[in-house]
DNA sequence: GAAGAAAATGAGAATTATTTGCATTTATTT
DNA sequence: AAATAAATGCAAATAATTCTCATTTTCTTC
């Protein structure tokens, strides 16, 4: 089914594009990137692989970056500062949330954690010396 | 200027809705909210002072929840909830991100830190239980 | 390898949250 | 009270995303 011989599939073209990036694009930037190599795939294309993507897991959203959604191939759980300048989102791979904020929240939300997102935002270092 | 003597302003409404509430509403949750006292505000009227307040550091935005745009009386850095059953946003005020976080990623990622946000996603009590 | 079934795609229309223009109302200043 | 400034309602405009449907591509089965 999905190792499948012929891989002309669009679909594998976008997820390779994620994959290769860490600009954390949205739906128009991954259709951009993808110019080059594959003009010939449409926007609706990349809206709706993406889509198929995150319900398989396979990628996470970030939410909206001004209001626009952006992906990370990355769906280990990590960290991500936005700069609230050029909008670029940069990973964290370094830091990660303290398991016991986890099990707080649990406690006093009465809640079942399934993902957590912590995202810095502010200036990054290009933005800062402008 | 500001504190001026005849309050017939809606924006006074809006934000007391927002103050008001631990819903964590989004535009047209507050244009709802004010249906019952003040029926005559428009929801163009509530969109334009929402983005007023967040452009003067009176409210926050927690980013969209499926697509739309949540807002937070509570500038505070706090910890949220997001259930992804029933969309409801939980507050966890007694929850800190340890500052040593911040501190890190202004060095890994070269950048200066000016606001942050933590986000555990999951099913609230209700939704786990049904 | 060909026929039929299933999945993927392109193009553009439709949807939806949000924003904006402009005329009117309301508040503030003089 | 007149003049000025700010806020508002309404409807039209935007813009990101989703959806429809006809067509193409891929997979399955014979």
């Amino acid at each position: 089914m999905e190792g499948s011989t012929k891989q002309f599939r669009k679909r594998n073209a976008i997820l390779a594009c994620l994959q290769q990036t860490h600009a954390h694009p949205s739906a128009e930037m991954v259709h951009e990137m993808l110019q080059k190599t594959h003009p010939d795939i449409s926007l609706a294309t990349v809206y709706r692989n993406l889509a198929w993507f995150k319900s398989q897991g396979m990628i996470q959203s970030l939410g909206t970056v001004n209001g626009i959604e952006r992906f990370d191939a990355n769906t280990a759980p990590h960290v991500h500062f936005v700069c609230t300048g050029c909008s670029a989102v940069i990973d964290l791979p370094q830091i990660a949330v303290p398991h016991s904020l986890e099990t707080d929240t649990e406690k006093y939300a009465g809640c079942r954690v399934q993902g957590c997102q912590l995202t810095f935002t502010g200036l990054c270092g290009s933005c800062a010396n402008s």
